[in-house]
RNA sequence: GCCCGGGUGGCGGAAUUGGUAGACGCAAGGGACUUAAAAUCCCUCGGGAGUAAUCCUGUACGAGUUCGAUUCUCGUCCCGGGUACCA
């Protein structure tokens, strides 16, 4: 054995291993239970960075730990292939986006690979390759047949001078991130997927997912946002038109004193009386240029115009002026509210900023609301007053029954109104899955036979950034016959949103080779679900929800019967560091910081915000440096010490050397000892003496504590505290060559336990121990619960809540032997001694408190 | 703005179901070994008082519940994530 700790040699040599033997390669065994461990697969970037390393470090511990226990773990990795970045690649530095992307791939399949995690590698794919983006193809078509995916219009940024659509991301300030003109609302004809009529049951399964953290669950449910209310019609006065209102409160209506519509409502410009025209138009313009964050902000100043029409409150016929008002969102409920400006604040504001008539309709107990000196709505319970009939109900209760007398009258009824739009799918981008549609003009929108999938993503193109989409601009691909009646018609040249391929790959990886479905029934009803989902803590609500949505689309397509996709979330924090930039140069590299100064212009370097590194922040660590330094056995070991996973980590490189000191002492801990250990005889636990058993004790201790804190909570980081606790102790342990058997039952146990965490120097030392097997074949180590038991056990003694003093007890002493000796410490009779003593609370094997007066 | 988290020494963090605040590691200081350096080992390490025993104080801030609060409740401040075309 070498007497110093190598670990790149060590490294190199199992990773060797591992490539020649795929040790990680499973199927389906009905003989072992099986494990679906999965981690959020990666978008190809270029190179992984810390999230990275943080995530697989934390899933690779679960595996390997499953995989020890005796479980059959499907563990697989792959590539969320398309997207923008690759794009901006190919505009930026005229690399194809498929050249770009599949060397990204080949790097960072190397750099996991050095990592050491166990996948199986066997099972790899990539969501661009068009052997996985044919299955999406196939799926979006019987959506299409089913009604589940369909066309309407939607606003999208729009840049004029690049006349090219824009993400939010490329938005900087309202203004293009390119050429810095200013971004206009554009609408455009674009696909959706109709995810609201999942809206129930994606809301009802929130409840059945226990092993999802509570957070996330919260999220998805106010996403989803259902409210329960009325829907209310309301005629226009002289016109033979009418508007429907949603509203979660119709034991207001009879204080509806007018109406706010959207800008952007159909009925806006209808409404619109001839002599107001020009006033609304400059208003709707206004609105368009402003984003729907801002403008449903609380503090956004509430502004409107009125359109010169009335509408009739069915109840009491009252005359109600109906205005176009910004906070009013066409996405939400029907796009206009009925105002109730006593009873709802933003209508409250937007009365006295126009002068509009206020009735107090709901009365809080103990007090009389006036119209005339409220400063601000009412939005609590009450009794409804000045409302018909209806007086004297309690406002909760009312809302029923106006509903129902809505109802019977025909002018609306009860509704449930959900927060979730539906999801919008079309991109006008090159980079993703085409979407199997052509358009003929007799036909219309026809799908693709099935038979000619996949519609494959042209290569030869050209990428300007300008001039609309790539692909609409390639006659070859978008000039096609009609499939219905063969006339010459054109595909459909946007492509789908990349949220499409993530939300079913880890179906895909049950079979990720089946040739004649997207998924193979018989894999993913073996696999499925998975029992383990890790990923970053920002997927929460989106990718998350999506994947659910996916699941249950498939389900009931009969592709699959599987009504949740994943049954444990993990929700790992985010690896942070500040940001630093130079005013000359932008944001700057942690390398190009030298001594606090830009090492370009020697400008002085500005700290900024601590938050989610990121390759446009340049505030990246990049992993490579550390693992050729220390090996990727330190790196792993650091991630998952340094924080808990759900925890942000905050990046600070001083305490890896720790780390890389602590793996040096295991190794010296085998080292040093490998004589003493080398051929001894089982532990004999009637005839151990009383130092042999206080190690064998913390070493039976350790077991169970990393056994639990692996299993119940992911607790890696106190985990391996309690392993280095060990390893302190068997080093100070006194006398330990006396019981040889002992003291290699305590060394085994550091390499067992170590061995999810730092793979490699484990198998080493495994073999060194005298293994031939890996260490995968001899399982978890199991704790001997007799070992557990001390004889005595330490007791705090407080004295009115603060401590006094510690007494030792025997560990099987009764209540009144403990209180009599903690009576009896000499520090707490200082304390007691001209004091009553009131009560003793004991705690029993923790504390005892002595209340005095 | 809205929704979801978080805040504990110089730093990362620990503390079972409300029961010794600061485990483990880093950094720092002191010492041993060495010609020297590296490596390793030993000691100190929230703040204050005290020779010491020990005492006071302390978990963002302000209240409350309790024999006892980092933990539970209410309010405030600050930080992070998401906000539907970044993934």
């Amino acid at each position: 054995m070498l007497e110093r700790y190598k670990p790149l040699e060590i490294e190199k040599y199992w990773q060797d291993q591992w490539l020649e033997n795929q040790p990680w390669k499973v199927s389906e065994d009905g003989n072992k239970p099986k494990y679906y461990l999965l981690e959020m697969f990666p978008y190809p970037s270029g190179r992984i960075h810390m999230g990275h390393v943080r995530n697989y470090s934390i899933g690779d511990v679960v595996a390997r730990f499953k995989r020890l226990q005796g479980y059959n773990v499907l563990h697989p990795m792959g590539w969320d292939a398309f997207g923008m970045p690759a794009e901006n690649a190919a505009i930026q530095h005229g690399t194809h986006p498929a050249v770009w992307t599949k060397e990204n791939i080949a790097n960072m399949r190397t750099q996991l690979k050095r990592m050491g995690l166990s996948y199986d590698w066997s099972r790899e794919l990539a969501t661009c390759d068009p052997d996985y983006y044919r299955w999406e193809q196939l799926i979006f078509l019987k959506m299409f047949e089913k009604g589940l995916a369909y066309k309407k219009s939607a606003a999208v940024n729009w840049c004029p001078e690049c006349e090219t659509v824009l993400a939010n991301e490329q938005v900087e300030e309202e203004c293009c991130w390119r050429c810095e003109n200013k971004v206009e609302q554009k609408e455009l004809d674009q696909w959706f997927f109709r995810i609201t009529s999942y809206a129930e049951e994606l809301l009802e399964w929130t409840g059945k997912l226990p092993g999802w953290p509570e957070s996330v669950l919260t999220m998805q449910r106010n996403w989803i946002g259902k409210s329960t209310g009325a829907e209310i019609e309301f005629s226009v006065e002289g016109k033979d038109q009418s508007v429907r209102v949603f509203t979660t409160r119709p034991d207001t209506l009879f204080g509806a004193t007018f109406m706010s519509l959207a800008p952007e409502h159909p009925l806006a410009e209808t409404l619109t009386v001839s002599e107001r025209r020009e006033e609304v138009a400059a208003f709707i313009k206004k609105v368009q240029n402003v984003d729907q964050i801002q403008r449903s902000s609380d503090e956004y100043e509430k502004e409107g115009v009125f359109t010169g029409s009335y509408c009739v409150n069915p109840v009491n016929g009252a005359k109600m002026p109906v205005f176009l008002a910004n906070f009013v969102l066409m996405g939400y409920g029907t796009g206009a509210v009925m105002a109730v400006p006593t009873h709802d604040q933003r209508d409250f504001e937007f009365a006295r900023k126009y002068d509009l008539p206020m009735q107090v309709v709901i009365q809080p107990e103990g007090e009389t609301l006036d119209p005339a000196t409220m400063t601000e709505a009412w939005e609590g319970p009450g009794t409804m007053v000045n409302s018909g009939d209806f007086d004297g109900l309690d406002n909760d209760a009312g809302k029923e029954k106006v509903s129902a007398a809505l109802e019977a009258q025909g002018a609306g009824q009860s509704s449930v109104n959900y927060r979730i739009r539906d999801w919008l799918v079309s991109r006008q981008r090159y980079w993703g899955t085409p979407i199997p549609i052509i358009y003929c003009k007799d036909c219309g929108a026809v799908p693709v036979p099935e038979q000619d999938l996949p519609v494959k993503l042209p290569i030869d193109i050209e990428f300007t950034g300008e001039g609309g989409s790539p692909l609409a601009k390639l006659e070859s691909f978008v000039n096609t016959p009609c499939p219905q009646c063969g006339q010459p018609a054109r595909r459909e040249t946007d492509t789908f949103d990349t949220f499409i391929e993530s939300s079913w790959y880890f179906l895909r990886y049950a079979s990720p080779h089946c040739e004649t479905s997207p998924v193979d029934q018989a894999a993913v009803d073996y696999w499925l679900p998975a029992d383990q989902y890790i990923g970053g803590v920002e997927h929460a609500v989106m990718h998350l929800l999506y994947a659910r949505f996916w699941t249950k689309i498939l389900r009931d397509l009969g592709m699959i019967s599987l009504d949740e996709p994943f049954e444990n979330l993990l929700t790992q924090g985010m690896v942070c560091m500040e940001t630093r930039s130079c005013p000359e140069h932008g944001w700057l590299y942690p390398e190009e910081v030298e001594d606090g100064r830009c090492s370009r212009c020697q400008a002085e370097a500005v700290s900024g915000r601590n938050e989610k590194m990121s390759k446009s922040k340049k505030n990246v660590i990049d992993p490579d440096g550390l693992i050729k330094r220390y090996g990727a056995d330190t790196a792993r070991l650091f991630t998952l010490f340094a924080a808990p996973p759900e925890k942000d980590l905050e990046w600070n490189d001083q305490g890896v050397e720790g780390c890389y000191r602590f793996l040096n002492r295991i190794w010296r801990l085998v080292y040093d000892n490998l004589a003493t250990i080398d051929d001894v005889s089982e532990v004999d636990t009637g005839t151990l003496s009383s130092a042999a058993k206080d190690l064998r004790r913390l070493v039976h201790r350790t077991i169970k504590k990393v056994t639990e804190d692996i299993d119940g909570s992911f607790h890696f980081n106190t985990a391996i505290a309690a392993v280095m606790e060990l390893v302190n102790s068997i080093s100070a342990a006194p006398d330990k060559e006396a019981a040889p058997e002992v003291l290699r039952e305590a060394i085994e146990s550091v390499v067992r336990l170590m061995a999810p965490f730092v793979p490699h120097i484990c198998e080493e030392l495994w073999q060194e121990l005298g293994y031939e097997d890996s260490l995968d074949e001899c399982g978890w180590p199991v704790w001997d619960e007799d070992a557990l038991l001390a004889d005595t056990l330490l007791i705090v003694v407080q004295v009115n809540g603060k401590v006094r003093g510690k007494v030792t007890v025997a560990a099987d002493a009764d209540k009144d032997t403990v209180e009599a000796a903690a009576l009896a410490d000499t520090n707490v009779m200082r304390f007691i001694a001209d004091k009553t003593v009131r009560k003793v609370i004991v705690v029993p094997g923790r504390l005892v408190n002595i209340v005095v007066g």
